[in-house]
DNA sequence: GTAGGGCATTGATAATACGCAATGAAGCAC
DNA sequence: GTGCTTCATTGCGTATTATCAATGCCCTAC
């Protein structure tokens, strides 16, 4: 953890596209300001109730939000991938703890400078405003998946979500014989926590989809998606294999677009 | 429809809170661009893919947004109750249609005037920002309470989660012999698709939760909340219970506040 | 009034998922 | 290497839910 040079400036801001678009003079303030951090897997990086004193970016790597039940247990309510935000800015405390899901880098911003920036400049304060309500749009569509009534269903609808989420983010999406492969950032047991599930039934579904040949399952979080329309067939909703088939994914790369 | 006068500005900010702490003059300029409609049961107010002109903040009644699937299936994806805002600002379409879901009030915006607004206004600005993070939270906790892997559980989720949304909304709560009661503004095949389960499903689990004492079902969209306590413990979120018990709800003027 | 439509409920059966226990596979400490 | 831990998988009996069909209820139109 250290306050990052000046030669770093590229690299916070490839990672996070959207503050590319800022006025030079901001981009330097938000530099002045912001630590990067580097945190292993499984690291809590903020923990639920908790005033933090200070905002996030992700630049690499994938975070989790939890809920921490009375009992103890960790329940999962979505993932943070480069680009994405977390902590609270200007009110309270934060609701979900959040933990390094993999090896991660992330940009973090003392609050009380982070949101005199806010206040200061309306570009950034727009583009906040922007990136929540694209957030709560993410979180709606988690819910359309969600309330899929089959696990097979909930599981094929997260994957397609795993796929739009992980674009252009390196190292979760590949490419097999011209396939799209995903890595899959947590465990059965979380997944099925976050999918309304058991780890048996995760696994069995997992199986089950592997064994109709929509998917192949190299490891455990290692997945080819051999037939993106059918997965998007089980998952109730046709339309997001277009959105992935149209769109340009790492199969592009080797295997040739498809744009049908 | 039509623009609603300066004698009618109590009624906007008594419907919206926040809006009241915001100085005199942008309160006033608020006002003047401010349509005020109501619109019956079942009508719909903004559709899906449409770029709409409007942000609407709700007066009375509760809203319902909804994903159209292919097949033209509705989905629906939450509730809104007064207060709440909708319609996109400063970007692209909707995502989902927004429909009344009982007789309603809405304040609309013309899109251009309100984001000119929001640029001029810093604690405008503000108070949007605040307000999406606060619903970025609350669809969080939706999606806590789908992923109990029970019909029962969610329901019973659902039901608590009314409770506090539906807090000082006129007409949505009520007490009986000193218990809540609460109306359910959706129908069981919208509250099946909600909760990922199927409208017979919904039905038992209302019946099984009577019959262990838990409810009254006084008509499919009357509910009697008898045991708040067990019915968090259904849920599976314990916790619930008490931010319901120790806030101040209509049970409190008929019967004794409970205090526990 | 009666007929019709929409919604909620109930019953019976098949499909699905849970829950527990056991096994297997991978990683790590020593 | 062995032992240990953690995670994923599999088997199997049970519990829950989906599914299909039928019934009842309420409201509205006529």
């Amino acid at each position: 953890m250290g306050i990052i040079g000046t030669n770093t400036r590229v690299c916070v801001f490839s990672a996070i596209a959207d503050l590319a678009e800022l006025p030079q003079d901001l981009r330097e303030e938000l530099n002045k300001i912001c630590q990067l951090r580097s945190v292993e897997k499984g690291q809590i990086i903020a923990h639920p109730g908790e005033v933090s004193d200070l905002v996030g970016f992700v630049s690499d790597g994938i975070l989790r939000m939890q809920k921490t039940m009375p009992d103890g247990r960790q329940h999962v309510v979505g993932l943070l991938v480069p680009g994405d935000v977390f902590g609270r800015v200007f009110d309270g405390a934060m609701q979900f703890s959040i933990e390094a899901a993999t090896d991660a880098k992330i940009f973090l911003f003392p609050r009380p400078a982070f949101e005199a920036l806010l206040s200061a400049s309306p570009e950034l304060d727009r583009l906040m405003l922007l990136h929540f309500l694209n957030e709560i749009d993410r979180t709606r569509d988690w819910m359309v998946i969600l309330s899929n009534p089959k696990v097979r269903g909930r599981l094929a609808g997260f994957l397609l979500m795993l796929c739009t989420r992980f674009r252009n983010i390196d190292g979760m999406l590949g490419s097999m014989n011209g396939m799209l492969t995903i890595s899959i950032p947590i465990s059965r047991a979380d997944l099925a926590h976050l999918l309304g599930a058991r780890a048996e039934s995760i696994s069995r579904a997992f199986h089950a989809l592997a064994d109709d040949g929509i998917i192949d399952i190299i490891r455990p979080d290692l997945i080819v998606l051999r037939n993106i329309e059918d997965l998007a067939d089980e998952a109730g909703e046709p339309e997001m294999a277009e959105a992935i088939l149209t769109d340009e994914f790492p199969i592009g790369s080797i295997g040739p677009t498809r744009r049908q």
